[in-house]
This record gives structure tokens, sequence and C-alpha cells, in this order.
DNA sequence: AGCTCCACCTATTAGC
DNA sequence: TGCTAATA
DNA sequence: GTGGAGC
């Protein structure tokens, strides 16, 4: 599942292959891939042919190539997608939903995505930051020169839900998914339930500072592949799912304790996390300080 | 308004 | 093998 | 993973 780290690989990918080219055309193979552009299709690829990409941005899951339009061509890669970079001659994919080819006529953008969660779209910019209009409730992201500690963890006390929900709410902050949430709390020893409005301060903190440094060591480790539905643009794997402490480890040993760690149901997902470490009351923070 | 939960898809894997 | 359920 | 429906 993309995450922060993972979309930021994607990112600097794709700046790599496709900033300063012209895009020559547009071709959307399934229009569920574009069913976040209003507008229509004909409309996206009118917008779109002929303009040059300047660079590229990202806000948490979110990333967006800036166009000499002034326009902003929006990405999200969803449980499933990928940004590849092909060229014309690639064997036909399964998965393709949107393919760009650009002025040099050799690499191609292909927008790849087996469940159709993700999706492009043209939007524009609010600020001169060029955040597209549509993400402007999405919270600045743990890595980002905006986020304000302060700030978040004030949001985050507000909150009456688990503090794993609260974490995963991209209007508070973005950037976590369900793997670098069960790291950060497996960190913070902090149990996902609690509510967020129930821990403390320092505690809200500590579990944000522990979400940086996971994500960005995962990012130094080109992000978390578990099969080959996380790639980067050149269609490699990331290698930070074999450093993963909590998330997947079911029955495995804590690696703080070594109890066995437990999984548990959480809306329709999986938490995971560690029955000693990661208590609801407060002593559990006492121990192995 | 705040919060919880489910639909949205395709594919793979586990279990009967 | 072939179906359903669970999970990503 | 996200947005929207519903309590
Ligand atoms: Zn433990």
């Amino acid at each position: 599942m993309p995450e922060l780290p993972e979309v930021e690989i994607v990112r600097r990918g794709a700046h790599h292959w496709f900033a300063g080219r012209r895009i020559r055309s547009v071709a959307v193979s399934n229009p569920r891939a574009i069913r976040r552009h209003e507008q229509g299709e004909a409309d996206f690829i009118g917008q779109l042919v002929g303009a040059t990409i300047t660079g590229t941005q990202r806000r948490g899951k979110y990333f967006w190539f800036t166009l000499d339009s002034g326009d902003v061509l929006v990405v999200h890669l969803g449980m499933s997608g990928q940004v590849l970079v092909q060229q014309a001659a690639d064997e036909p994919n399964k998965h393709l939903r949107v393919r760009l080819t650009f002025d040099n006529d050799v690499d191609e953008l292909w927008f790849v995505d087996q469940r159709t969660f993700g999706g492009m779209f043209i939007d524009e910019a609010a600020d001169e930051n060029s955040l597209p209009v549509s993400l402007t409730h999405i919270a600045p992201d743990p890595l980002s020169a905006e986020f304000d500690l302060r700030n978040t963890v004030r949001r985050m006390r507000a909150k009456q839900s688990p503090v794993k929900a609260v974490l995963l709410d991209q209007s508070v902050v973005s950037g976590i998914g369900n793997i670098y949430a069960d790291e950060s709390l497996w960190r913070a020893r902090l149990h996902w339930q609690r509510p967020a409005s129930s821990v403390t301060p320092a505690r809200l903190r500590e579990v944000l500072d522990h979400s940086r440094e996971v994500m960005t060591d995962a990012l130094a480790a080109g992000g978390t592949s578990f099969d080959s539905l996380y790639v980067n643009v050149n269609g490699s794997s990331g290698y930070f799912s074999r450093r993963l402490a909590a998330y997947g480890r079911e029955g495995e040993p804590c690696l703080r304790c070594g109890s066995p760690l437990v999984r548990e149901q959480f809306a329709n997902r999986s938490s995971f996390r560690c029955p000693r470490c990661q208590r609801r009351g407060k002593w559990s923070r006492a121990e192995n300080g």
C-alpha cells in the first residue's frame, strides 16, 4: 500500500524522467482512473496534450505535476497504483489505465492500477506553492517544512476517536497509512485504541516524531513492498518490509520484549501490536523506558 | 459537527 | 477440482 | 486508501 515514503519515491522517479517534457498524446483505457476529473475524458486529454511538465510536488500521499498552463496534474496511487517509465515497444500491461507519450517519442508514462482506487485529475493551483484546490483539506505531512508539531498535537487532542484513526485522518496529519501507523504506535508504545483525547501531549508528540523517523527510514530503503504491487517508476521493489517491527508480524516476537504480537480488527483493516509494550493504561509507558 | 462504517475494484491465498 | 471467505 | 452515507 503506497503511503508517504512510497509516494515520494515515485514522485522523485517521475520528476527525473518527465520534468521538462512536453506531452504529445494521452490515452485513457479505463475512464474510472480519471473519475475525479469532473469535466470528463475529452477535457482531460485536451488540457494535457501540448502542455509541458515544469516540475513535481507532493503532500501526504498525493503528488502532482505542475504544468506550464498554470494547472496541475494530480496523481493518487490508491492501494495499487503505479507510475512507470515504459518504452513504446514494451509488452502490454493488463492494468494500464492512462498512458502519456512525450516529445522525445521514447519514454512513456504508464499509470497502471490493478484495483482502480487510484487516479489522476487536473486541478488548479490554490497558491504559489501550487497546492491543488482539491487538496486544501489535506494537512501537511510530518516530513514537510510546513508541518507544525504543536498545532497537530492540539488538533489530535481534540479527537475522541482511537489514536490510530486520528493518525490516519489526512486532514489532521497526512501521509500516514495502515503500515506506518502501526509502526509509529509500536515505537511509541501506544495502544492503537486509546482515545486521542486521553493521550498526553508529550506522548502524541512522541508518536508523531516516530512517524517522521520511520517514514524517513523507509524512504531511505526505497519504501515498503510486500509484493510486486508497490514498485518505483522502474518497476523495482523497496526493502523496508524486512525492517517492519509491527505490521504483518502476528505471532512473531516483539523486537523489544519477545511477546508474540497480536492482530486485531480496526474498521475493516488489520492492526498489529505488542500485548505487553502497547497496553491501554498509562503504566505501559513506564516499562522498557 | 463528529464519528463509524462501508462501497468502490481486482487478484491472490486459505480453507472446506 | 471448485467453491467461498478473507485479505491486500 | 478515500469519500460519502448515516447515526
Ligand atoms: Zn513488546
